[in-house]
DNA sequence: ATGAAAGCGCTAACAT
DNA sequence: ATGTTAGCGCTTTCAT
């Protein structure tokens, strides 16, 4: 049986408003008084029951993280940097996965409402105008999402993907292939957006294959259709999809980066791991999950309604590894040779 | 402002101790009464307030997973498992993590503790003795863990990798290392029983390299010690572990499985994804998740703390892929000439 | 600066 | 079978 307020202002010699206010208003109770209580809290190992206070401010003290699919690796530094950052602030962390599912994911949202303040939604499955008209309540804040009056942040895909593609060039690469993610991503517009213009700024071809699912086995069934094109470079919607591409070149016994360079994107940790290391995009990731819960307890703080919804863009870099380098002399050879 | 249950009583006509009833102890109210409520509350969109309900029954709701590291991939999928097993049961999942330290777990338990009604500890860091003397409350279910008096849930270490064991006797290797996980890990222990046992049995020598972090960097390193015992097959505390050695035998031109097997543990995502895709010790993470939390679930029925604390052991299969081949003709010769 | 008292929304005795 | 009522532990007027 922990100790209530009760406890702690009979200790104290005090009110049990007072013991309250030293808590949450510690300016209007007397510095002398104040220590008393605290003393005596401290004695008796007092918490405050949550759910009480919970019952009067309305607020819960918690936060609700909610994924696509809790088993993707992108998410996991996402969840650990959203964790932290909220323990610092003294508030817990839900998480539920959507299953990959717009449905589910709604009905989520929902359910966790009732529970959180606020809900940190990482890359949603949701239609833009079904975003839009949730309910004000819990606030939601996106991440590597955009909609019209909803705070948001997100990952500079364009930009990333742009070292990606002036590295490649930088080697010689000019003809490229991209393995296209989710056609209704966002991060996906972003990145396409950021090669086409990209690749137009330093004059190489692009070619892009899919949409595909952004997992390693799409990547896999992709790499095939990545050699059919005659491009010396491949770029990955993630690097999952980039992993799966090594994979089945590998199977084909298609040396990288010898005869074909790949880049990937997020930098995740199973990017370093395989053979060869993956050359990547890197995303902040989990300061991403960081940010997201700043801005939401940011937007959760008194009068926040008003002021516009922001919009943060964190910088990506390019983590140059092993597998991209020149092209083949054989492919240079050809091009001459068909020139 | 979400209906409260008075609202739902003034429309069902009824008193709100019924409209309470009715949701909670259904037989208890006349089925005509019943139907009227419900039919309330659903045009209200009425849902209890989990606070103030919490408030009166103690119960939360809620039950919280804490994993050594969030980054660490066995433990996604276990919470994969435990958050759908949670969720069918209308409890949400709080996770937090211990950031490979103690004194930080045994702090996210009482902190965590106040929110939820159980906690589903996985590899805990902690000693055995905090672990057996840490308040009742909130009840603890061990997950990969075994501590008298707790219930837990353990996958068959010992028995997944005799099953790895046998499959590299009938290859025709009589030599294998280990490279051995955190001396304190109670799976390390059990795999390093069962390897001690089962070599014995098939007449294969064992080597031991290590205690290792069961981290990628640490396999990487382990992989030069490895080859110097003059074995012709390894077997790595987790997957990550053995994919550092993959990684690092890759750098060094040993062709595996050509010149070196190596098998894993877990069957992580990461395992399939490796080249050559690595032979494992599949564990059932996600059924341990689901099944941790049903244990859990059950620890929390009135009467439970009667029952003894039961040992759920679940099975582990071997998963043969590509990182295992009889050893290499010239290591037999080498074999042979020395005999 | 502090105390008394009124609830927050709900469940659980206790009545009827 | 249903209604009345007393809190659960806390914050917040409103007094003092």
């Amino acid at each position: 049986m922990p100790a209530s307020i009760h406890a702690v202002a009979a200790r104290a010699g005090v009110s049990v408003a007072t013991v309250s206010r030293s808590l949450t208003a510690p300016r209007t109770v007397r510095e002398n008084t104040r220590a008393r209580v605290l003393v005596a809290a401290a004695e008796l190992g007092y918490e405050p029951n949550r759910a009480a206070r919970g019952l009067i401010t309305g607020r819960t003290g918690n936060i609700g993280v909610i994924a696509p699919d809790l088993g993707n690796p992108y998410f996991h530094a996402v969840l650990k940097g959203a964790q932290a950052r909220a323990r610092e602030a003294d508030y817990a962390v839900f998480v539920a996965d959507g299953q990959e599912d717009a449905g589910e994911e709604e009905a989520l949202i929902r359910a966790m409402g009732k529970q959180v303040d606020g809900i940190v939604l990482c890359s949603s499955r949701l239609a833009p105008d079904t975003l839009a008209r949730l309910d004000p309540t819990p606030t939601l804040v996106l991440l590597n999402r955009r909609v019209p009056g909803r705070p948001s942040v997100v990952v500079d895909s364009a930009g990333g993907i742009c070292l990606a593609v002036r590295h490649l060039a930088e080697l010689g690469h000019v003809r490229c292939a991209f393995v296209a993610g989710p056609r209704r991503s966002w991060s996906n517009r972003e990145r396409l957006r950021g090669l086409r213009a990209c690749t137009r700024a330093v004059g190489a071809e692009l070619v892009t294959i899919g949409p595909v699912a952004p997992q390693f086995t799409s990547g896999a069934a992709a790499a095939d259709r990545v050699l059919e094109t005659g491009a010396t470079a491949v770029l990955a919607y993630n690097d999952l999809v980039a992993v799966g591409v090594l994979s089945r070149l590998a199977e084909l016994g298609v040396r990288v980066p010898d005869e074909l360079s790949v880049v990937g994107f997020d930098d995740i940790p199973l990017a370093a791991m395989v053979t060869p290391p993956l050359t990547t995009v890197a995303a902040p990731t989990e300061l991403a999950g960081r940010v997201a819960v700043e801005a939401l307890l940011d937007r959760l703080q008194d009068g926040a309604a008003q002021r516009p919804a922001a919009v943060q863009r964190l910088p990506t870099t390019l983590v140059v590894r092993s597998s991209t380098a020149a092209p083949a002399l054989t492919r240079t050879t050809t091009a001459l040779r068909s020139a």
